[in-house]
DNA sequence: TGAATATTCGAAAACGTTTTAAATATGTAA
DNA sequence: TTACATATTTAAAACGTTTTCGAATATTCA
């Protein structure tokens, strides 16, 4: 077992424990004799700081945390991995959590596991937001508006991507409307939905209420929604705006089975921008969200937060229009 | 700033800190009425243990780590959230560490964070393999073949991956082969390229060299290679087992491109089963690698380890093959 | 009732570091 | 050489827990 210590270290090199960790840290009063004495020594014997013992004692643990409550599909690896790279910069580690408890986040957080954090977990009740806020430890919600001394929220601006959709579609010259919705209570889904009904009222135009059909963010459910809504003899609106590019996906397979044709006869567009939408026959255009964006931009907002450069805030980040296939200058 | 200590919470149950101790943590020593009042006064307080100050004296933490070098794309984060749910059955958890750096694994290994760690990240050096296995903490290697007292590899079964790719091809009647090479010195790439040609020499096949282009486990690059392949003027072969999906998919539109039909004219079959594989067409048949299956072995695996139920040993997951259109019976 | 035994509690040591303040060594000017 | 400033090192306190072991109290038994 790995058990040596700076004690053990401070006595190879003859020297106190004292000096051994100002050589270790690099804190510029001891003899460069001594600190090479010290470093050979430490090289030695295979030293490796106890992090508990260090992180108990010290101020900071230069670290911040990703609490997140499932890392499937491929958004959230990106997002991780902008995160890291971004942290590096600053000099921090990234440890990431998947959690889908209050404790664990809690824990770790006022734990003094990490002096910062980032949360991305629908379950976050609003006590532990509470008490998160309260700590004046920084940490930045991706699913919520919060704000506090020391707490933002950076959020996908789905409100405005909502209102592109609807602009885009509108620009096209289509007249009537369908929405597939995401999930119930999802913020995204929300303000999707209104920010497209938004647009389209501005026009002038209003969306049949018979034409939001839940898709659940799934290829199947929206599937099966627009398949249902046909058989029941519901006409095709000219165009449909999805929650997301899965369900788009769906609704799309759902109305060529029909005998209808995209982006001829209705035009459908997505949202999120998967890698899916270049493989797909006809390519989906869609709303991308990048999350690639969101991490570089929540590291640096955070460790604003951490600096006190600044006090909390919201932040929204635009999507972006990526024309491809699925819809077309009518 | 949340600073409530184990002291505070004893000044305000009127007891000492050992007893709210063994109060919170469960020895049962203390008398229920005691021990009520105790768990008041946390309450009301809102005191969480200091993990540094715990993990320094308590022996182990409870906590598995994760170190890869990166989390984009699908597949890793499957595995961290299997690994996370597997994990919860244990009561430990799981931290992830995205790193590309040997100091970042060795510290917080060695550093006391994990008391057991997982690693799939290239470039481990061999230094690092010998200083972990010497640790005696349990660590498991995804990406190379290593074996120790209290080290383990598991790893997809790549060999026998690239002979079940050979032996469907030939069960379909195929008698020319190709191949996408996947990325020079990569594990999987070598060991699923040497079992494809041993299966193939088993039947007494051999496949002409000039026939293995390399893809690097990319679209674009597959594409290129392929593409260049046929403009040169050779047969296209039967059939190629291509490293992986997304060298398939790049593989088939070449081919396709140049007025050669999948599956009628040319076989492919990729490796992995992405979630592609089912929306382009033709629908890929492919080989599945399943990293949820992955992360439960991995998990189970480590607690035996940890549990010294077992020693360090060396574990294979098979693949399977998924068939869909990209291959048809001749 | 008194002694023996359980039960419950607390004082103090320990975990491995960083940091503060004090001690010692070294150098410099008079 | 002395006196003093500066450079280098060290002892000890502190961080917040868990744990050991002895003390105090409560309970049981004869």
């Amino acid at each position: 077992m790995n058990k040596v210590t700076i004690k053990d270290v401070a006595r190879e090199a003859g020297v106190s424990i004292s000096t051994v960790s100002n050589a270790l840290n690099g804190v510029d009063v001891v003899q460069p004799k001594t600190k090479e004495r010290i470093l050979e020594a430490a090289g030695r014997l295979n030293y490796i700081p106890n992090l508990n013992g260090r992180n108990l004692k010290a101020a900071g643990t230069k670290a911040a945390g990703l609490f997140i409550s499932s890392m499937r599909g491929a958004f959230y690896g990106t997002l991780a991995d902008s995160m890291y790279w971004e942290c590096l910069k600053y000099g921090y580690e990234l440890y990431i959590y998947i959690t889908h408890k209050n404790t664990t986040i809690v824990n770790n957080i006022l734990g003094r596991r990490v002096d910062a954090a980032v949360i991305l977990y629908e379950g976050v009740t609003d006590e532990t937001v509470e008490r998160l806020i309260q700590s004046e430890i920084p940490v930045i919600f991706l699913d919520r508006e919060v704000k506090g001394k020391n707490a933002s929220s950076i959020v996908f601006d789905s409100f405005h991507e909502g209102e592109q959709a609807g602009e885009y579609l509108l620009s096209l010259g289509n007249k009537s409307f369908g929405h597939i919705y995401g999930v119930e209570g999802n913020y995204d889904s929300i303000k999707r939905y209104e920010g497209f009904v938004h647009a389209l009222k501005r026009a002038g135009v209003t969306m049949a209420l018979e034409n939001v059909l839940p898709g659940r963010f799934e290829k199947d459910a929206a599937y099966q929604e627009v398949k249902r809504f046909l058989e029941e003899g519901h006409k095709a609106p000219d165009a449909f705006f999805a929650a997301n590019d899965l369900s788009a996906l769906g609704c799309i397979r759902a109305l060529t089975e029909k005998g209808l044709r995209v982006p001829e006869d209705v035009h459908v567009i997505g949202c999120d921008d998967i890698e899916l939408c270049e493989f797909v026959d006809p390519k989906l255009t869609t709303i991308r969200t990048s999350f690639e964006t969101m991490g570089i931009t929540v590291v640096d907002h955070l460790m604003e937060l951490v600096d006190k450069k600044r006090g909390g805030s919201i932040e929204r980040i635009s999507g972006k229009i990526i024309e491809r296939d699925s819809c077309m200058a009518r």
